[in-house]
DNA sequence: GATACAAGGCAAGAGGGTTGACTAGTATTG
DNA sequence: CAATACTAGTCAACCCTCTTGCCTTGTATC
């Protein structure tokens, strides 16, 4: 070890990280306009720019300005190198596995889907996550590939058959860069899925009682050499909510139930990572009896035969007086919410939970604290995946400036 | 403004931060030792104690090395300057108010208590609030008069009299240090009160049916130009406790009730100051019926009568059945919490929580997910003033490195 | 071709930190 | 009692990063 100036490389890496994210936000840029952007001067931008290419991170894009600019000198464009790699954004739902490469301006760089048929999924959920991960590592270096030299294509098309196309050449770490086309590396890879997820190991648990609906899993064995972070789907659908408060609860209300708690800011996670499992709060259930939340739907005759789920289906034609019965219970899980979160507003989703809001809000309006209610945002697309493509940018950003 | 080196200035204050924080750790050191400690070099440590002494922070003790530390030149001993003032640690409860001046180091240097009659006191508290800060200035400026000047005892013995103590020379910012006895600041006030606070005004406030101590106060306003922060007695105390985990849930059983969230390691106190108020959860009451928490000890007869407090002494005296009602409902809160917070292990405290474990210990083992229990740890003197003092001391030393 | 103008590089200097030598001052030791 | 050992603090020289101002380079316009 050198003597080391702790104070001097401070102020380096402080420059070269507003360099990075200034390149993140706008893509490309020259020096001078990162000096101006950053508010550096220019021979300290070109400096840091100097460093960050011979630490791969930043290549000249081969661009040149003069874009109608009027006279002057071309200035060279530089951006965040295609070689530092991407991030995989992944859901598991009961219906099928999605994966996204998205690369570090928020792009999808590749996408890959694969449906599973519901009566089978316990076991194809595993292949269907491999398959769907190697399918979109093909895609993501084809992709690069193709813009690099295009003979690649027919090197990596060799790597669908299987788990292959993973421990070999995308795997993160092992820019080897041995010949022209050099692959991006994955990073790192961001799960959501629809089950409670172990906080501390990753892997999908099944709660006693509680609706299982994807299997036992994990997810991080099965992308072994990659860091993966694994989280269930409504704290993240909680993400993906826009003009989110600072203290909210997100109530999802679908086959199975779930809550995301978000305090200060932040989703909460619990010890375990299970906070938000609400199907053992106690409510209120048919006839005014003490029940955990998941039993009112069992004693309504309303979870699929033969499964955990409840099933939303014939939940939503039920007659008045049942409706009443799931809005006062919902309330009652409402007040364990307010009572131990304090939310601003708490938004209902799911597949039932937004068409109950009437019922929901009316036994909610007649307890001692009521609460704002809110229907979830559409959106565009799916929110669940949304939530993981902003986690999934967020890291991987991070792992780059780190 | 002139042309401002930013990145430099970082440097500049993190020196100094660090120079500042070995102060209080240790009290008193040279500059020599200040180096060693920190890790930067000798010319370094001078310049920054330097700049912190032009800035008031820090003054040079009087006070020579050479304790039996063999030989060599003796060196001087620099320290936070005692002017740069205390910080204020108060706690209410229907009993009284107390008050406690402590100074960087945590050190207690002042202490007034300030009785109120029970049956009076909705009247009394705020009179008690002022008189008690007052007479804790006064015994602080003594205190430190005493060292810089024994003449000014007689001057702050005339501030007794009413709130002129506060508004006039011990009130921070007011560092006129005119005369040779130059008073400590008062820089904060911390305040631990036994009934729900409001986030945003800090005001107390009185839910609906909810027990209700202390009464309206308005706690901010009464020390005015100070900065206030208020909170409940029950976050203070889970503040205090050894050993705390990241997540845990603190349930405070007593003639109020209460519970403090600690999530990822700190206070959740939600959108307006009330996460943690139990009081309307749902839970199982006598007979399995639903009830909000509070009405279980409304229906056993256990609410003091002509108040919303529930009565600890008559609740201890209850028969095994009672007590088991109890623990069934102690129990139902305790679901709640394991549900929305999943903490790793909840601590009961309060007057007759403790001796209740039994009984809700047994309930909880019989729930879907059970959770370590663990009775509040003893400790000496008042949890609560201790998690207030902590606080108190956090944001004093905060306040000078900022 | 002359001119205007922007990108980028070079040289000088500011300011924080570090090293190493030096001074000052106190104990121990012969 | 003088020599010696040892420590606190300072000084001078230097490193590193950033900034400013000037210069060069190269393109577009006049």
């Amino acid at each position: 070890m050198e003597p080391t100036r702790p104070s001097q490389d401070l102020v380096r890496a402080l420059t070269d990280e507003h360099v990075l994210r200034a390149l993140m936000r706008h893509r490309r840029l020259t020096r001078a306009e990162l000096a101006a952007e950053i508010g550096i001067s220019k021979p300290t931008a070109g400096e840091s720019v100097r460093r960050l290419t011979e630490r791969g991170l930043v290549a000249d894009t081969g661009e040149r300005t003069q874009g109608g600019r009027g006279r002057g000198r071309v200035g060279s464009y530089y951006a965040i190198a295609p070689t530092v790699g991407v991030a995989l954004a992944i859901t598991i739902t009961p219906a099928g596995v999605v994966t996204e490469c998205i690369d570090v301006y928020g792009d999808t760089v590749a996408r890959a889907v694969r449906q599973v048929d519901r009566t089978t999924w316990p076991r194809q959920v595993a292949a269907a996550l491999r398959e769907s991960v190697a399918e979109a590592c093909v895609a993501a270096d084809l992709d690069s590939a193709t813009v690099v030299n295009g003979a690649a294509a027919v090197n990596s098309a060799t790597a669908v058959g299987g788990a292959a196309a993973m421990g070999g050449a995308a795997v993160a770490g092992g820019a080897e860069g041995g010949g022209a086309a050099q692959r991006r590396p994955i990073r790192l890879a961001v799960i959501g899925a629809a089950d409670p997820v172990d906080r501390s190991s990753g892997r999908l648990v099944h709660l006693p009682d509680a609706p299982f609906l994807v299997g036992e899993l994990d997810p991080v064995a099965l992308l072994d050499p990659i860091e993966v972070v694994v989280d269930n789907d409504v704290n993240w659908a909680a993400l993906a909510e826009p003009d989110r408060a600072r203290d909210f609860a997100y109530l999802f209300l679908g086959d199975g139930l779930g809550c995301a708690i978000v305090s200060d800011g932040a989703i909460r996670r619990g010890h375990s990572g299970l906070a938000g499992e609400v199907a053992h709060v106690l409510t209120t259930g048919p006839g005014g009896r003490s029940v955990p939340f998941i039993d009112v739907f069992r004693e309504l005759g309303l979870r699929r035969p033969g499964s955990t789920a409840i099933d939303g289906d014939r939940l939503l034609k039920t007659d008045p007086a049942d409706r009443e019965a799931i809005g006062s219970a919902v309330s009652g899980v409402i007040a364990a919410i307010v009572a131990f979160v304090d939310p601003r507003e708490v938004v209902i989703g799911g597949t039932w939970g937004p068409a109950l809001i009437e019922e929901i809000g009316e036994a909610t309006g007649r307890s001692p604290r009521p609460v704002p209610l809110r229907v979830a945002a559409a959106g565009i697309g799916d929110p669940v995946l949304a939530g993981v493509r902003a986690e999934a940018l967020d890291r991987l950003r991070a792992s780059l400036i780190a």
